[in-house]
DNA sequence: CGCGGTGTTGAGACCTGTCAAGACGTGTGG
DNA sequence: CCACACGTCTTGACAGGTCTCAACACCGCG
């Protein structure tokens, strides 16, 4: 079930037997969820933390003035909210994008592990710190990129995300973004989202179409994106 | 020497005699740099952070055009890069924003720490992950927010900050940040910070004038940025 | 069949950027 | 003491990217 968080977490770090197993046992329940849904409130006192394993889910901020932004977007195999292991309370909502399954990981079980696995209990720190330099990447794109690049940038983004757990091959991949879902990431009017997307796709380097993202030059887009993955943190660590 | 830290950590956790002499003994050495340096570039494998006990820090990514932007900005008492300590290479540089003293801690004297004392581990996986909801105020910010509010909210975001470790008294704070920095933070042209700036002051609420920034009436500027402060997690915890 | 969600298009307004020039203060060297 | 350079702040005119508002097309679904 946890399948897709173990081949992020592989990737960066061997895991003996035993790390896997106690990794294995941490997810309490697993419960679906329609998408358009609001799963953790701002400021709610949290006991647990969300392991998503199919599905979309997003780190919404609302303005006032009814605008949201969204601050990072969750792939299969994420942590939804490990920070609130540390916060208890978020300032943040997280909301369903598509429909989802999202396995439930009690902070006490967080609390044991930690404990008696320090290595793991590091992982999970640079998990929570990977999130963090994707905001930062984000609040790069938002304060001084053009929306073209932006868009371009996301879409680099999710495909190399999305490699990793096998869900995109080819510069294929499964896409339950609307253009609305896209304005929110990327601080635009879902109009100008339209209008970008065509110019994009007028380059022929990407395309998205019947709810896929389809790349058909990924050296041109990531050139066009100035796409440079170093910030996801992908490589293998020594911890 | 690092006393504005523990002024930071106090304020959230109570700390004990030996907790706060392991502290104290985290530092190997202090230096002082002179502003608009570059302390560390991005992608350099990294065996210590930095603790800013005197001064301002910025943490900055280039885009190819030679725009800048400033992901979040480091007041004295803060770790500037604590999250190298997970991470080992940064995706971004650290400059200074002004002259600053900063203090050396080796990377090693945080794995024992972290080893020796789980309880600090975890207050300083807290921070790192205050230092993200950081990012996410502020890619809220450049994505959905006006160049009026923006700056009045970082405006705001200073003095909160500040006032923890003693450094704002009666809304008024040392500033040392040129309006062109003011422009690296918000995304914005220096031209347009200078007018906004401008139509703030008529406001009357808060002012920019000789290197301090004095706000004459908090809870109008609060009001103006919208600013809750909740997401600098100020109030203290229970760890 | 009608409805809601989604995508598309057009016209015009507005916010912010660009480029250029000048004012002002400070420090430095002659 | 002056001359000058430099960083910073300010202002003006104009351009351009993005937003707003409105209307319409398309499609799956009840």
């Amino acid at each position: 079930m946890i399948e897709a968080h173990l081949m992020r977490l592989r990737r960066l770090f061997p895991l003996n037997e035993a790390e896997e197993g106690v990794l294995r046992g941490l997810p309490s329940d697993s419960r679906r969820i329609p998408a358009r849904r609001t799963l953790v409130h701002e400021h709610d006192l949290l006991d647990h933390s969300l392991l998503l394993t199919r599905g979309w889910l997003g780190r919404a901020k609302d303005a006032g003035s009814g605008k949201r932004q969204l601050t990072e977007v969750h792939l299969p195999g994420d942590f939804a909210d490990l920070h609130s292991f540390t916060l208890k309370r978020l300032d943040h909502k997280i909301v369903t994008l598509s429909d989802v399954t999202v396995a439930r990981v009690p902070h006490a079980r967080l609390e044991e592990l930690t404990a008696d696995h320090p290595r793991l209990a590091r992982i999970y720190w640079f998990l929570t710190n990977v999130d963090a330099a994707v905001h930062r990447q984000w609040a790069f794109l938002l304060g001084s990129v053009s929306a073209r690049q932006r868009l371009a940038h996301l879409l680099c983004e999710f495909h190399t995300r999305l490699d990793v757990v096998g869900l995109s091959r080819n510069g294929i991949y499964d896409f339950p973004l609307t253009q609305d879902d896209l304005a929110t990431c990327l601080g635009l009017t879902p109009v100008h989202v339209n209008r970008t997307l065509q110019e994009i796709r007028k380059t022929g380097f990407v395309e998205i179409r019947d709810r896929q993202v389809r790349i058909h030059d990924w050296p041109a887009l990531a050139k066009l994106a100035d796409f440079h993955p170093e910030y996801l943190y992908q490589q293998p660590s020594v911890l």
